[in-house]
Formats: C-alpha cells, structure tokens, sequence
RNA sequence: GGAGAGAUGCCAGAGUGGUUUAAUGGGACAGUCUCGAAAACUGUUGUGCGGGCAACUGCACCGAGGGUUCGAAUCCCUCUCUCUCCGCCA
C-alpha cells in the first residue's frame, strides 16, 4: 500500500507512474480521492481528540467531587459529559467511515513505478535488458520438447499425477524426482554461500499474512483457500518469508536481513489453457527456491542489482541460454516497483520461458506490514522489501531436458552431479 | 477433541473501578567517578494518529474486537493464542 506521504508531497511522480501502469483516467482521480480522505481524516480526528479531551477531564472532576461528598455537583456534570459522548461516537462513526473509504481506495493503488521502467501495454513491450548469448542450440533430428522425454526416460508422469489430484499436478519419479530433489539443494546452497539464511517456513498461511505481501486482495483468486480453517496455500515462499517481519523494527545494523526458502508453491493458474499448460510449462504445484532481501532503502536497488547477479550466476552455471527483461509498466506486478524477469530458452519447444522474477516493492509492502528500522537520528522509518526466484524448478527442467538431449541420452551439466550422483539420463529408472 | 489456568512495556513481574503519569527488579543507553574498565550513583528507555517553526502538546493503545460506566489494564461478552492435564497421533 502506498504511502500517503508519497501521494501528497509526490502527486506528480505518482500519476506519471499510474499512466505509465495504463490506469484509466477515473482511477488515476482516486489519488486526489484519497488526499481529499485524508484531509478530512485529519480534521475529524482532531475533533474528535479535543471532545475526548473535554469528557477525559470531566470525568476526573466527577470523581473528584465524588470524594469531596459534593453528590449533586457530581450528577449535575455526568449530564454535561454524556452530550459530549453522544457528539463523539458521532465523530468516532464518522471516523470509522472515512477510513474504511480511504482504505478501500488505498488498496486498488498499485506501487509506482521506478523512473528505468519503460513505457508500455504488453509483454512485447518489455525492454531486453540482457542476453547471455546470441546463439541458441541446434537440437539433433529427432529432438522431442520435454513431455516426450519426461514420458521416454520416464520422469513425469502427467496421467498418476491427474488420477491422483487433477490437471496441473505432475508426479515426478526416478530420475526426475531426483533431478528435482538435487535442484533444491544445489540452489539452496548457492544462496547460503551467497549470505542468504535458510528458512523453511510454512506453507498454509492466514489472511493477515497474505495481505501483506499483497496477494489479497489482489490476487485472491490465484491461491489456493481451505475455508474449514480459513487458511491459504502460498503462491511463493516470498508470502511467509517476508512477514517474518511483520510489526517488527529492525535494528539498522542488522539491514539487510537476506533470507531463503525452499517451498513448493501453489497456484490456480485460472484461464490458463494451450500450449502455455504442456507439460511442465505451467502447474498448479511446483518447487521454488526464494530469495529475500529486507533492506534500507537508500541500497535497496544496490541489492536488487546483487539478486539479478545471484540468478544470472545461477543460470550461467547450469550453462542454459536466457534472457534478462526488464518488465514495462504495464506487465508489470501490482505490488513492484520494478521486475527483471529471467527467461530461458527452451530449445524443442523454440520459446522463451520465464524462471524467475527479481523485483524491489520498495515500501509497498513494508507499509502494509508495518515493518520498519530505526534511523541514526532514532527516527522510525520502511524498509524497503526485495524478492526473486533462485530459482523455480520446473522450467529449469524444460530447459535442462530440452536443450542438453543428443542421441545417447540426456547430459547434465558439471555443476549438478555432485548434487544428482549422475550425470546422464539414458535409460528409464 | 475434552477439562482447567493464563495473555501487562525489551525481559521478568505487581496492579480487581478514580494521583496509573502502569509499581518493582533486570537489561539496554547516557552522564558522574576512572588512565581505562568494573562497581556505585544519577538520569533516560514504547507505538500509532493529530496540533505547533520549535520547546512542547492532545488523543488512542495492557492479546484482538465489542459492551457496561461520568470514568476500565481492572467488570461483562465474543474471538485468537499460550501453558498444564487427558485423549489422539508422525
């Protein structure tokens, strides 16, 4: 949620970045909606304070007088102070309805747009910020995109995964189990040689928690609800992991807090359908590691450029071709400030497939979240909070399937076996 | 799931309707003393929303939300969580 102080002293920034978000012109007037709120907020509550003021000291007479044995004096003021209270819960009422008005706008104002991200509707528009390589592989005749092969060596099995849940939950068996199982570890421990705590966090989270980082309600039909306990199933481990800090003020010293997490993750996914849903391309279940940075916000995009680094690293040593976007306004999330998102190449089905999304919230979701740290002059200000994907599982799987197969089988890159115990898929476990 | 007890500040812990401005102890921080440190002594020690150029000041907050009352940490109701015992269980 934006801050209101940004709205004021930043009007200007804030519309140009809602265009550039291509709100429609009635929503852009919800910014000056809210100024009005919360001017009347203000003058409403400091009615309100001086009345209770009154009623405060009032009350204190009575009790006096009541000591003093003056009985009549004492009645005579009770009948003074109930007019006050009678005008109070008017006001307190009135209170009430303004903010509840407020809030309601407050929640449908995404985040602003940092000044790089550039202009645009659709995911064409986004800006390829960086390449690793021009050349893509030349795939053998006879070359399969990943659900072949998933199904030739026997590591997916799309059919028990239906007949188990439905649609979108893939069973992974003999080497793609293990596959999966040496990806989590081996990003896992790329992120802790890379300062990140590991964290395992639970993976049924309440309401509060999801409103924090912004998934409601937003995003409320996205996840996955378990109305006999009220509880939601997490999209990514940013939601836990994030509002660990929740009402918390971090020492500044100890900024920034780097976190990581291994989850599976859950999404509904609705309205998806194609060839965006083969295979593995997109589930309603899968693994993702997460990193998280809570930082001070004059080194947050300093941090932000340190993530990209982590999952370009990560990427480069698992030898996959990909891209790097920066996302235009309007692609972008409903929460970010700004989103790099890391594409890879997935060679037998000739696309490019998104593995992960960095992005700074900037104080987004810190204010919702009342997470803060002290100043050095003791003053209490946001962090800034930051999070991206190191990585998510399956697409990396796709690529790993897609591009390294040849004739003899499925090679692996170096910098997994020690994690897998095997460097080649060749025959079906 | 059943029965009982509880939730107060950074921590421990008192407080059962009106100087509560939340006692007391510990911790932390600052000052005095010291070459320095310890000890001792003195002081400070929350958050949110307002007003004021500022010193300062008003209101709210004792798990959460309601209620009773002129007045609530204190009484009543609902909810959440924690602890103890029983049941169940990896």
């Amino acid at each position: 949620m934006l801050e209101m102080q940004i709205l004021r002293d930043q009007k200007e920034r804030v519309l140009e970045g809602f265009r550039k978000r291509g709100l429609s012109p009635e929503r852009l007037g919800l910014v000056d909606q809210a100024i009005k709120l919360d001017d009347d907020r203000k003058e409403v509550q400091t009615q309100l304070d001086s009345l209770l003021n009154e009623r405060n000291t009032l009350s204190d007479e009575i009790g006096n007088l009541f000591k003093q044995g003056k009985g009549a004096e004492a009645n005579q003021l009770k009948a003074k102070v109930q007019e006050i209270k009678d005008n109070a819960d008017t006001l307190e009422k009135r209170l009430q309805m303004i903010k509840t008005d407020l809030d309601a706008i407050l929640v449908t104002l995404p985040n602003v747009p940092h000044i790089s991200v550039p202009e645009g509707k659709t995911p064409e528009d986004n800006l390829v910020y960086k390449q690793s390589t021009e050349k893509l592989p030349d795939l053998p005749q006879g070359s399969m995109p990943h659900w072949d092969l998933a199904e030739k060596y026997n590591l997916i099995d799309f059919k028990l995964g239906v007949s188990i849940t439905g649609s979108g939950f893939p069973l992974y068996r003999g080497f793609g189990a293990r596959l999966q199982r040496a990806l989590i570890n081996y990003f896992l421990e790329q992120a802790r040689e890379a300062g990140y705590e590991e964290i395992l966090p639970p993976i049924l989270v309440n309401a509060e928690t999801a409103y924090g980082t912004g998934q409601l309600p937003d995003k409320e039909a996205q996840m996955y609800y378990v109305e006999r306990d009220d509880l939601y199933l997490i999209p990514t481990a940013e939601v836990p992991v994030t509002n660990m800090y929740r009402n918390q003020i971090i020492p500044e010293a100890s900024l920034p807090v780097k976190l990581t997490g291994y989850t599976p993750c859950f999404r509904r996914e609705a309205g998806s359908y194609g060839s965006d849903v083969k295979g593995i391309n997109r589930v309603h279940q899968f693994d993702k590691v997460e990193i998280v940075q809570i930082g001070h916000p004059s080194t947050s995009y300093e941090a932000l450029q340190g993530m990209i680094d982590h999952v370009a690293h990560l990427m480069d040593s698992l030898e996959l071709p990909y891209r790097i976007l920066r996302l235009c306004g309007g692609d972008m999330g409903f929460t970010s400030a700004l989103t790099y998102d890391f594409e890879v190449w997935a060679a037998g089905q000739q696309k490019w497939l998104e593995v992960s999304s960095v992005s700074n919230f900037e104080t987004y979701q810190s204010n919702r979240m009342k997470m803060r740290y002290r100043d050095d002059k003791g003053k209490i200000q946001l962090v800034h909070t930051l999070n991206g994907s190191a990585l998510a599982l399956p697409r990396i799987l796709v690529a790993l399937l897609e591009n390294n197969q040849t004739e003899d089988g499925i090679k692996l890159p170096k910098v997994l076996v020690p994690y897998t115990g095997f460097e080649w898929i060749r025959v079906k476990e």
